[in-house]
DNA sequence: GACAAAATCACATAAAGATGTTAAAATTAT
DNA sequence: ATAATTTTAACATCTTTATGTGATTTTGTC
């Protein structure tokens, strides 16, 4: 048995979710609610396979209940539900741990079959929020991992470098004299082609480098 | 009706799917090959509505296929197939363009489904794929942005810093004397609470600041 | 106009960093 | 085993950076 719960402000559409899912064998929805004032206490209190979560709801919304949702449970599979397929908020949601994302339009039996897909540990999308979710994925710029050829003890004094570390705190950490670390970073600027501990530090942020 | 082509090097499994989707109504295999070498003619020449593609092949695999493939051709659906769930393949292959990601280990029915599912506009993928695709978006750090109240002036010193200024070079680039530089650097350590340069970088990088 | 914030500049000094040269151990590769 | 690379280290020197203190000039705001 699939133990759902709802939240969703119009009474009609929360009407109409709660006896598909009541109807349907396999499925139970354990509480509905209008919006996710009190989200935390009641999701610890009925421990749900699934929630329905609407985005748009007066008072506290969608994404700040998924938020105070895995605050205290990250096990639950939360799908959210829209109207529109708003970008920002499709990304928003993943970010926050959502499991899925499905528009209000989607036909009954596909809700159906995409709670139980949830629970199985799918991610079910409408297909334009799955186009959507792809299309990020292209955005995200390559890790360009620029290969420089660095030694193990130089990438380890790099690393110092960036995390704001002086010559002589290097030094210190490392068990070898100042002039050792001087060695290294000397090495590192000819590889990085650089002249200055900044330098450095930036072209690490810029190549991904650690 | 379907049109499929298959990449799939072992010969068992090629000739599996082929039967498979042969033999189901509304599907059809325009062909099968065992390597990615010439993907690009071939594609162009059946112009499929979705590809099988396995990841791992001899000669050219999966991954450089696909991107041969976008290359030409932005409106196939390409799935991807493999026997490991591979997170930085998964990764790699979504940046692409695949559209699906799919374990070998699919059951014929299923199969058949994510096919249709991706000409439809969805993004089928096993579940524990997905799994690790909302795992992803999770690790993306949301954009802080923090507010250090940089002024303008300071904002365009912090930029030359980045860029591997020395003071004399900021000075002479902002035509103002080298201890206004002095200024301005020591006063943007006391907003970003740092006291040397790189770390100064370091944080412009992390805080994402200009 | 008064006030606050930002931008400008100067002088001094100690600390840190950059660069060149040289070279011995230790490790790894062929 | 020999060669190549890496890691270690010392010494000298010059440049750059960090920090303090203080002051004048712009600029924007109430």
């Amino acid at each position: 048995m699939i133990r759902v719960v709802v939240y969703e402000d119009n009474p009609q559409f929360r009407e109409g979710l709660t006896m598909l899912i009541n109807g349907s064998d396999g499925f139970s929805v354990l509480a509905s609610y209008k919006n996710c004032n009190n989200v935390a206490e009641e999701v610890e209190k009925w421990l749900p396979d699934v929630i329905l979560m609407d985005i748009n709801m007066p008072g506290t919304d969608g994404l700040e209940g998924l938020k105070r949702i895995r605050e205290v449970n990250t096990e639950v599979k939360v799908l959210m539900l829209t109207v529109f397929d708003d970008n920002k908020n499709v990304f928003e949601a993943l970010r926050n741990g959502a499991n899925g994302y499905l528009l209000k339009k989607t036909p009954p039996a596909k809700l159906l079959e995409y709670i139980q897909d949830a629970t199985l540990g799918g991610a079910p999308m409408t297909s334009s929020i799955a186009t959507q979710v792809l299309k990020m994925f292209q955005i995200i710029p390559q890790t360009k991992n620029k290969d420089y050829a660095l030694s193990e003890r130089e990438t380890e004094v790099l690393q110092l470098l960036v995390d704001g570390y002086s010559y002589k705190m290097i030094a210190s950490e490392l068990f070898i004299a100042i002039d050792t670390v001087r060695s290294h970073i000397k090495k590192i600027y000819e590889k990085l082609h650089v002249n200055s501990k900044s330098e450095a530090v930036a072209k690490a942020f810029k190549d991904k480098l650690l």
